[in-house]
Order: C-alpha cells, then structure tokens, then sequence
DNA sequence: ATCCTTCTATACCGAACGGTATATTAGCAT
DNA sequence: ATGCTAATATACCGTTCGGTATAGAAGGAT
C-alpha cells in the first residue's frame, strides 16, 4: 500500500477509535512507519487529513444513498432501499461511520462538527427530497418533509449504534423494523 | 458564586461547546478568572474537573429518572412520565445533555466514553429493570428488557438532539409522540 | 549526464499542553 | 499573638502540540 492510503487507513483507526482532538499527528506518522513531512505532503494539515477522509468515504456513502432514494411510486420500498444501503454501508465501514457519529454530536463550536456538518446536510436534503416526491402521492405528509428527513436518519442512526456496540446484527429483520417503526410516525 | 460552582460552570460550558479535549486547561481559568493552582486545587486535574461536572449532573437526572420509572401496572403511563423527565432535565440543562450525548458517541478507546459509560450504563439499568417489572403484566415482553431499555433511550435521545439544534421545542405532544414511536415497537 | 519533479527524512520551531513548587493571603481556633 | 488550614497567585516544569526549513533520494524526460 501506497503511503498516501495507509495514512488514510491509520488515521481513521485512530480518529474513530481515539477521537480526532485526541490523536496526535506524531502518533499518525509513528503507527504508519513514516515522518512528518510525508503526511504535510499529501495533506498540507490535520485538518486536511480529515477533510480528505470525510470527502473519500461521504461521497461513496452519498452516491449509494441517492441512488436508494430515488422515489418512483412505492415509498415503503424506497425507506427499505435507503435502510438496507446504510446498513450495507456501514457494515463495510465501521470505523468511518463511527468516527462520523461521533462528529455529528460534537459540540457546536468544534472543529469536527465544522467539518462533517456539509454532508450530513447533503444526505438530509437527499432524504428531504425524497419525501417531497413521496408527498405528492400521500397528502397527509405534506410540509413535513424536513421533520420526515431528520426523524428517519435518527432512527437509522439509532440501530447502527446499537450494531456498533455489539447490540444487534443490523440484519433483514433490522431494516424492516426501522422502516416500520418510522413509517408508524408517519401514519398515524 | 465561589470560585468551585465558577469553574464547573465555565468548564461546562467551553466542554459543551468545543468538545472535552479541545478545551485547554488555560482556557478554563482565564474564562474564569482565576489562576490554575485554584483549579487544581479544588479539582486535581482536568479529569477530575470533568469527572465532578458528570458527578453532579448524573446524580440529579439519575434520580429523577429513578422516580418516574417506578412501574406500578400502567407502562404507558410510565413511559410518559420517564420522557417527560428527560425531556424537562434537558430543558433546565441543555449544555450538560449536550455534553453527555457527545461523550456517549465518542470512539470507543477515548477518555471522555470511559468518564460517562458507568452513567450510562446505570440509566439503562433503570429502564431495563422498568420494563422487567412490566413484563410480568405484558407476556410478549419477555427476554427482550435491555433491547427496549436501548431503544427506548435512543428514541428519548433522538428527540432530544432535534431539540438541541432547534428543530423541535419538546413539548406534550412531542412526549406523546415519542412513547408512541416506541410502543409501536413493542405491540407489533 | 543532467535536469526537473515527486517524495521522504533529519532536525528543528514557537506555542500550548497538563501540572506543580513555592509563597502569600485570609480566616479561624487556641 | 500564634499556629493551623484552606485558598489563591507567581512563576515555572518537562512534554507534546501542529507545523516547517532544508536537504537528500528516486525516477523519468531530455
């Protein structure tokens, strides 16, 4: 492996398991065999060693998402889609999505919250959008698109936690009871 | 206010905002207005500090939690009166949740999980021994308590972060709502 | 052969980190 | 008054922080 790849590969490791404030880029450079000046080379900063994991894996992760929720008549297969492409997702990449989940929820002046807040807004507005289509078909759900979008991530959020804490096994059972679970908010 | 509540207070505050590690001990007295001998002083190290901020803040919300999950043979009942109380700690204390929420999903290895874990852990204690208690009324609940004790708190814990970035305000019918997400999960 | 670019290491920078040795102050008990 | 303790400040500790100036390899193009 290539030292621009294996800097990436370490630094997830240890910003997921650690958390980015608390990793030093000594402690980066030492884990991957190598000096300072490589990692500034490819990266120019910390920062931009974060920046180039969250671009890497987010637009993997969003390009799946926004093929799942293209909308086109049947909005319980669409939730299915979008749940099973998570799952898949996170299932594949663990340690991104943990150190991801962590970024969500830091404080909101922190520099890591800065940092991943772009995307999360793109995948909302991938899933808003989809509830807009789908409130075309179903009236009852109309100006609630926004609402719809951060309730169904928060609950697919919900189950990934417990599958990264060894809780559950995020299986074919999982995803159906996610989209039931938050379809019942819809409904009702 | 003497020097001890002052640091507690600006400590929680800078934690809350910018994340446990972001913040320097520097930062915390000159915000203060104090000198570090006074912080070490009364809290020994920067862990300390943190660990008497949990301290204090876990016990006030444990033991309400531990009042409202006395299950006495009406579980919606209960469940209402447990949301009902998270949702009011948080209103009173908004950037301690934020804080603790922020802990809960840090990487698995990192200080800040370890400082909460324990308090977690004991919440879902109580909600696990909650629907223990309710299970003997309600068959269909068996062997299932520490999953609904997760799912119940992520629920509580999903609301709660809509409302910390403003998108919902936790009223009644917010209460409502949220038990009735999660008994739909239990009922079917 | 030489030049240019890319990549990497040695050695270092000033600043900030968490923490402390020492001394002084203030209040209180004797 | 004296001595004891809690509380606070000045000034400093060694270490680590993110980042860099400089120079040497390595490889292809001419």
């Amino acid at each position: 492996m290539d030292n621009r790849s294996n800097i990436l590969s370490v630094a997830l490791r240890l910003f997921s398991r650690l958390g980015y404030e608390a990793v030093g880029v000594q402690e980066i450079v030492e884990e991957a065999g190598i000096t300072k000046p490589t990692l500034y080379h490819y990266f120019g900063s910390k920062r931009g060693l974060l920046d180039a994991l969250l671009e890497e894996n987010f637009t993997s992760l969003m390009e799946d998402v926004r093929k799942a929720a293209d909308y086109q008549g049947d909005l319980p297969m669409t939730l299915q889609k979008v749940v099973e492409t998570f799952f898949s997702f996170v299932k594949n990449n663990k340690e991104f999505y943990r150190m991801q989940l962590a970024m969500c929820f830091s404080g909101p002046g922190s520099e890591t919250l800065e940092a991943c807040s772009g995307y999360n807004k793109e995948i909302l507005r991938i899933l808003e959008s989809m509830f807009m289509r789908a409130a075309k078909d179903h009236g009852n759900m109309k100006g609630r698109h926004r609402r719809y979008a951060f309730t169904f991530l928060g609950i697919i959020n919900n189950y990934i936690t417990l599958f990264l804490g060894s809780h559950i096994k995020l299986d074919t059972q999982e995803i159906f009871q996610a989209v039931h679970q938050f379809s019942h908010g819809i409904y009702s």
